[in-house]
DNA sequence: ATGAAAGCGCTAACAA
DNA sequence: TTGTTAGCGCTTTCAT
């Protein structure tokens, strides 16, 4: 048929060499003579020959594709985290299946889809404590979770390193002078929201201040819950001088809340965040914030699955990053744009 | 071998019939006793038989995959679309990869990588014309661009009608009274851009104005770039009452830009933008604008591309959806928030 | 309705 | 170094 692609065999047959010795050209082994692969490798250039990866797959038992599944793909945490994972894999020679699974339930019927019918080597899950998931995770597979320190010592993870990043962004604002902090965290049932609230009652200590309950208020990450956080101290009568919020979104909850209010930023309140997503420096005021490094973290863990999947790594490890301090107009005046 | 998972085979000999029943069973086909069905299912169960997926392909020359190739992963228009293809290519029983491709060499080099070594069985192009990457595209291969319409009557294509964007959003500031309108356009190398101001430049005729080039200002889709316009805009003794930015990114430099020039918005200047990006309402004030709908560009490309690989489709189609108007206080006092 | 035989395109294991 | 023989796990074709 010369209709269809050429095959190894096609090759071999106008080559006058065996397929096996096409197979070993494809592959750069090192027992073929030069001038044989030579050869082979003109007659593939002049058939267009092309290794069919799914035949391929086929025959090694692996197909060379990982999967990333996050509760959405367009939060821009999670988009970053994919993007430098889909590179750093590539970069390996795997492609990257990207799923959402809005819940518990959806999370796992694609993981048995992915896995059963076994369509990838290896799984990232972002935000594996998002919800009950993490329970529906599979068992002897190469595995690594991101966004949240694993609570299993067996399972692989890369994420911030949420204690310290707190107790930096409070260190930041104790040194500027204040004392009366609050903060707005992420939902109390997420560790990351509680470890970052232990950072924060760790730097006020080391200051000599008592953590307050009535200065610590609950969000759920979205820019609302923020606002809402800042009209609750004022109606509490604990408005501070200063608000970490555990993220970025939260905080610009927070700057609309103080213009509300008419409060002066940063004069009145200074505002501090947690990842500086797009445009935090066009927030009016420009927000300060604690960098998060995604797309880093991504490709970390895209290395480490596919170091997993060869069998190159050790049982177990946990990677955990740091936030870098950027310093904008919401808790200094002088402060970078 | 007891220790790997059960083929098709071990399932036939427990059930005591050929694999090719069993084959007969896990696709569903009819010709087979309600009897023999049963037994085999028993068996399968029992098993705990989960067909491979690969194998599957390597036989019927399919992949059940789709590459959906973007400029970026994080960019929230993308990342949408993004979203709302994957999940309506897993309703069809399809799987996604996503890849980012930050030049035209780098598309190439993807294209050739997933359809040369025939790992999908379609391809979904975002923004083909962001640079020369629609030049590179696969012939004879299933395919759909989005973000753009196509430029070859061939190629099917899902896209906003940007002129009409364009045109309604002007026309809605020349409702509210304003005659000197500025526009801040995205590259004019790029159709959307042209298209866009298209729509502008028809609504002003269509009121009797003639369109002025002093008041269209060339940006590249960024903050930075929109405010600059404005900043030029004063500069060149054209400050406009009203501004017509063609994104919400742009839109928002603006804001900034005005808030640097002492500006009330919206009474002194007017700001709409385009995409309703996320947190467009906690702007200060919150931006009026076209907004998109993105996951149903995606979901609609993704369906196409289904079809297309299926052979339902006909040649070719150009979808075109239409944005919405969301006002909030960038052009009206008593605006939505 | 069911089964037997023959691949899909490649790699692995062994032989020469 | 090269070739031969078997699969990988499934579908397809053709008998029965």
């Amino acid at each position: 048929m010369s209709s269809s692609r050429p095959t190894i065999r096609d090759v071999a047959r106008q080559a006058g060499v065996s397929h096996q010795t096409v197979s070993r050209v494809i592959n750069g082994r090192e027992e073929v003579t030069p001038e044989t692969r030579a050869r082979v490798e003109v007659t593939i250039e002049a058939l267009g020959f092309i290794p069919n990866a799914i035949a391929r797959s086929m025959a090694q038992g692996q197909t060379h594709t990982l999967a990333c599944i996050a509760p959405n793909l367009t939060d821009f945490t999670f988009a970053s985290i994919i993007e430098g994972a889909e590179l750093e894999a590539r970069a390996n020679g795997y492609f990257m299946l990207s799923s959402s699974a809005g819940s518990a339930d959806a999370f796992r019927a694609l993981v048995d889809e992915l896995i059963g019918h076994r369509r990838v080597d290896g799984l990232v899950v972002i935000n594996p404590y998002a919800d009950e998931r993490y329970r529906y995770v599979p068992q002897n597979f190469p595995l690594v979770f991101v966004g949240a320190r694993s609570r299993q010592e067996s399972i692989c993870s890369v994420a911030l390193d949420d204690e310290k990043a707190a107790y930096d962004a409070t260190i930041y604002l104790l040194n500027l002078g204040h004392r009366c902090i609050a903060m707005v965290t992420g939902p109390m049932e997420e560790d990351c929201s509680n470890d970052r609230a232990n950072g924060y009652t760790r730097a006020l200590t080391q200051f000599g201040i008592e953590p307050d309950e009535a200065l610590m208020v609950e969000g759920d990450w979205s820019a609302t819950s923020g606002q809402d956080a800042l009209f609750f101290l004022k109606e509490q009568g604990t408005l501070p001088t200063a608000i970490f919020a555990q993220n970025d979104r939260m905080a610009l909850g927070v700057l609309r809340a103080a213009r509300d209010m008419n409060l002066r930023i940063p004069e009145q309140l200074a505002v501090i965040g947690v990842d500086d997503m797009p445009l935090a420096s066009y927030f009016d005021p420009p927000l300060t914030t604690m960098k998060q490094d995604m797309p880093r973290i991504g490709r970390e863990a895209a290395r480490m699955l596919v170091s997993k999947i060869c069998g190159e790594t050790q049982q177990s490890c946990q990677i955990r990053t740091t936030a870098q301090l950027i310093v904008r107009q919401s808790t200094q005046m002088g402060g970078g744009t």
